[in-house]
RNA sequence: GAGGUUGUAGCUCAGCUGGUUAGAGCGUCGGAUUGUGGUUCCGAAGGUCGGGGGUUCGAACCCCCUCAUCCUCCCCA
């Protein structure tokens, strides 16, 4: 006999959490579909050659892979066996891998299928990935993406209205969040007025710890970046004035700064027509990881609760040009649905209802009434009304006590007097209320 | 990949420098004049002390290995 278990960094999910979870589903859902965006499934798994090489050196580092069936190692060549290298037994043996997220997967998808997509194409899509990460709070291994994506249109509404979608999926949610954005371009513009715009990806890396680390750990991670001293001034000076108006001073010899300013006024100016409910923050110290970014980028965090970004994305000028097919520009976010579930778990905001499985328990006293009850159950079943029945008439409090368990807000008593009259008595679970009615009377009132 | 934490009943944990048949709370199941619940009372089931090896007269406790977990760094949702 052996203990069961499961893999390291993923769950089950029981019947309380399933609900909860469609409920952020349905929830970000509803408002991908209000801005006009479609649904879109892709494998679980893709070509190991689609997934590598998109994430960076450490994103194919977190890739699972998967064997090849078969005689696998047929193929590979004794040299490479006997190198104990796994980087080079690798390509042999795995030819496909599990999804990292669900943009590459869309890229792929809009090449295979570009003739037929009408440009500029939206779409949603709610899948789980997985990553090969060491699992900590906040961080699974397999977990669940909600992504909305426009791609081939350069088009700063877009920018706007995936803030919208932000905004309005953590309305409806009740979480309390700060949009934050900023442009890559920005960011290089800090590199280059500081002279230092080969370093850029590293100087991004510095600076993204901020409100970690603060100034000093900042500096001193440009530092072991090999950061010249010169540059840790002009750095530090644009990171003392993230004002939109000053920048443009700081950046008056960098064509692209600039640019990335002009973007993210267009964008400010465009909300300034519909106010967003959530804080919506220009922050300059956001950098963003994936390196495909080019323009806008996004991360959410959720107030009041020390967890890693919730959501996060942007703008890439050049997503599918990988795939040989260039100059589609798209712009996408994503929602982290696994830690919003911890979110709104530690901040106790799901809905009670969310608890309710059946609006009805049924229950009875002996065979006849026990028959009685399924009658009436079927009745109410086919007016779509959620119902049980207790499978053994007699013993009360066994019966009630089941209701209370499985937090069933109404209770139907079938026994002789009610069998004898058509009628059901309907306790009301919460305030112990309790009338008699007929079934017709018992299907009105809970179809209202 | 680097570092640390913790593994005892289904869950949360006790278990006093290593000493007879390993405990509690919660939960589960059964029962307390068979038409009314979440309270109370009584009772029961349930543990190879993560696994393997070692030290010892004797190990849940000490040592080694291994597995798992959670956390931090890196990176990210």
């Amino acid at each position: 006999m052996q203990k069961p278990s499961i893999p390291e960094g993923t769950r089950d999910f029981g019947p309380e959490q399933v609900r909860k979870r469609t409920y952020i589903f349905d929830t970000i859902r509803a408002v991908f579909t209000k801005f006009g965006f479609q649904p879109l499934e892709t494998p679980a798994m893709e070509n190991l050659s689609t997934l590598t090489g998109k994430y960076g050196e450490e994103g194919d580092k977190l890739l699972f892979k998967i064997l090849n069936n078969g005689d696998y190692l047929k193929e590979v060549d004794d040299e490479t066996l006997a190198s104990k290298n796994s980087w080079k037994l690798t390509p042999g043996i795995s030819k496909r891998g599990l999804r990292y997220d669900l943009t590459v997967p869309f890229a792929r998808y809009v090449v295979m299928n570009r003739g037929t997509l009408s440009f500029p194409f939206k779409r949603y899509q709610i899948q789980p990935v997985w990553r090969a990460d060491r699992p900590q709070r906040g961080r699974y291994r397999e977990f669940y993406q909600c992504d909305a994506d426009v791609i081939g249109s350069e088009a700063l509404i877009y920018e706007a209205e995936l803030t919208q979608i932000y905004d309005q999926a953590f309305t409806a949610l009740a979480v309390p969040v700060t949009i934050k954005l900023n442009n890559r371009k920005v960011l290089y513009g800090i590199a280059e007025a500081a002279g230092i715009s080969e370093q850029f990806v590293d100087m991004t890396v510095a600076i993204d710890k901020l409100d970690k680390v603060g100034i000093e750990g900042v500096r001193k991670e440009l530092t072991e970046r090999g950061i010249p001293d010169s540059a840790l001034a002009a750095i530090e000076k644009t990171l003392a004035s993230p004002d939109r108006q000053t920048l443009r001073e700081i950046f008056k010899n960098s064509p692209t700064g600039l640019l990335g300013l002009d973007e993210l006024d267009q964008v400010f100016k465009l909300l300034e027509h519909a106010p967003t409910n959530n804080e919506v923050v220009f922050d300059i110290t956001l950098a963003r990881g994936l390196s495909y970014y080019t323009g806008c980028i996004y991360e959410v965090a959720a107030k009041g609760v020390k967890m890693g970004s919730i959501g996060g994305g942007g703008r890439y000028a050049d997503l599918t040009g990988v795939f040989g097919v260039p100059g589609l520009s798209g712009v996408g976010i994503s929602f982290g649905a696994d830690r919003i579930y911890d979110v709104m778990e530690e901040l106790n905001l799901f809905p009670d209802s969310l608890t309710e499985s059946v609006k009805v328990l049924f229950i009875s006293f002996d065979e006849p009434t026990l028959e009685y009850a399924f009658k009436c159950a079927s009745k109410l079943r086919m007016a779509g009304i959620a119902c049980e029945i207790y499978p053994e008439p007699g013993k009360l409090k066994k019966q009630f006590d089941y209701a209370a368990k499985r937090n069933v807000p109404f209770v139907a008593i079938a026994g002789e007097t009610e069998m004898a009259t058509g009628n059901l008595t309907i306790k009301d679970q919460l305030n112990g209320d309790q009338q008699t009615l007929t079934v017709e009377q018992v299907i009105s009132k809970f179809s209202a």
